[in-house]
DNA sequence: ACGTTCGTTGACAGCGCTGTCGGTCTGAGA
DNA sequence: TCTCAGACCGACAGCGCTGTCAACGAACGT
């Protein structure tokens, strides 16, 4: 029927995965540069041949080998992200805004996580990355201030939310301000007539945690209050609920709670001791996640805007890799309360 | 002072980015090849030559080039994720457990997020994660039934938590059971005595939406129920809330909704209402999210296991990445009903 | 003493692409 | 008509690594 007679040789070769540049330009009768330069977009080709070899590659249905680009321009254009692998609000709502943002940028995000971002994980997280071949890390949500050994970053670009002891000149600090989030919050609270104002801090260990206990101290210190009691969760709601159980009612009208997620197991907690919220105590929480509004007692609490975070964390970084100048090595973005019904003017018990 | 004269010379050359193989083959008297054999641990080299090779490692600081490796090896070892773009907690929940089970394999995750898992985004991710060379995709929280382009995948292994028109050689469906879950939950209430159940429905375009509504439909009609009314949300606090707005309260003694976050909201908008939860109306919800336990009204709800989900679909996927034998395409991991306090008997009205 | 095997090592090619540079062709200007 | 700039295109090398294969010497058996 058809001279099939040829077609045997032709289908002997199919062993080939995957056509290259080569076979591109072979069957759109050019140079494999020339048809480098059409996938590339460069200039200085002519309509007809650009259009001849678009067709070759459709047919042939070419995709660039971006290993081979990548050996060649010495450029991959990955960034590496370290995430705390937890199912924390705060960092996980920031990483697709952090991969939106690289993909604009032209650049993708290869994710590692950590169940800790200590030293030591931290350091094997970023070697790992560094043998995918990124060309810079964000670090998100990370926890302690962090003393990475210098040959370990080795000139590599980093841009995290929490402190590095590291060479500033490839290093930018990106992080809502945590102090002011703080702060705002404890003068929310005085403006509604509180006195004594406690404190449901995240773990010591992470660096946001003692930033927004720091902003929690200095307001308190500066409006001249006696600090209220302190208290250590994990940011979990189990722990915020565990930690209001054991709160003397008498020693605090309101409780600053270093996170969302702890406010709500605490409110819970109240609730079931009988302590009205906000009547009795009002609560302050930090993220603003997207249920707190939503909340049977809807919940008073710093809103973070962490998608502006990783827009930044992102531009910041690329200037480091594409060596353009940089700012500020650290950048706090604003931060701002939204009132709602877990706090109330302070009970008028004549207590101080 | 010192013999600088000859520094120069020696201090011309580290132009050079990056120590290669064969400059440490060079420092360590050896052949490149032999650098390679220790870089990758392979057998048949003297214990000498190797530690002489591991110094000369150190000494240079010297790291593998991951895209000379590619290029050669024609593997990548990466293997791509598209998410949707949103803080919903299922999807971020899994991602991370994704990670860690990638990182176990050996593979490494490069992310993609779309605003909607729709057929013509969803492509373009899947073109994007193939320009950047990896070996698998998995789909996680994809919305619709996605009819792909054959010439889209041209045999890359996929997995999905929802179904694919694609062929199923290179397709695997790793999912908790969304109908049994649904069922489940309806079995609670119809167990507690409610015969009037009314579900509020994830976004039906959704396939995890749809899933649970016809759970809740397959099993309300086994046990010989009316339908309740059924209404749709957009997965979010607030839909919820304005959604539970608007039942009518005669309507139904309890109501099925498809998430958490959403029961979340539904509760909050019963209480504002006057209608008490579990005492007039009980509300099931599902996900188990963190803060589902600790809420003023614990939330009876439905456990997903989102890092079984996880694990299991990268272990699919790289039986499917190295042509190992799979199973079955279709698995449903079993998932199970946590119940809690916003939950009750149904009040005895004497209705039906 | 000799051949054989095996452990160990290196020479070399080439993965698929892009950068450099030089060649050809066109059209404008002299 | 000739010159020359500029547009266009291709030959070639080489990015850093690994796979193949051959060479070498030591250990072993006969």
């Amino acid at each position: 029927m058809n001279d099939s007679a040829v077609e045997p040789a032709a289908k002997e070769a199919p062993r080939r995965a995957l056509p290259r540049l080569s076979d591109v330009a072979a069957h759109a009768g050019v140079s494999s540069k020339t048809v480098s330069r059409v996938v590339n977009n460069e200039a200085n080709v002519r309509p007809e041949v650009r259009a001849q070899v678009m067709r070759s590659v459709a047919a042939l249905g070419y995709r660039p080998n971006p290993a081979a680009r990548a050996l060649v321009t010495q450029r991959t254009h990955q960034i590496g992200v370290i995430a705390t692998a937890s199912s924390l609000y705060g960092p996980t709502a920031g990483l697709f805004s952090l991969e939106q943002a690289a993909w604009k940028a032209g650049y993708s995000l290869t994710l590692t996580t950590v169940r800790e971002a200590s030293g030591s994980e931290l350091e094997e997280a970023i070697q790992y990355l560094v043998m995918r071949g990124v060309e810079g890390v964000i670090i998100s949500g990370v926890a302690g201030i962090v003393r990475l050994a210098p040959s370990t970053l080795a000139g590599m670009p980093v841009v995290s939310t929490g402190p590095l002891t590291e060479d500033s000149a490839n290093h930018v600090l990106v992080d809502s301000d945590q102090v002011a989030g703080a702060r705002a919050a404890v003068r929310h609270l005085y403006d509604l007539g509180h006195r004594r104002i406690g404190h449901l801090a995240g773990p010591l260990t992470w660096d946001a945690a003692a930033r927004r206990r720091d902003g929690w101290l200095e307001e308190v210190q500066v409006l001249g209050l006696v600090p209220g009691p302190v208290l250590e969760g994990d940011w979990s709601p189990k722990s915020g609920y565990d930690a209001a159980l054991t709160i003397d009612r008498t020693a605090a009208t309101a409780i600053f709670v270093a996170n969302d997620h702890m406010a709500m197991g605490a409110i819970r907690a109240f609730t079931e001791r009988g302590i009205r919220v906000p009547d009795d105590m009002s609560v302050v929480g930090f993220d603003d996640v997207p249920e707190a509004a939503y909340q049977v007692i809807p919940l008073t609490t710093v809103h973070q805007d962490f998608s502006a975070v990783a827009e930044r964390s992102v531009r910041e970084l690329i200037h480091l890799i594409e060596k353009l100048d940089i700012e500020s090595n650290s950048i706090h973005l604003p931060i701002e309360l939204v009132a709602r019904s877990s706090t109330a003017p302070a009970p008028t018990l004549g207590t101080s």
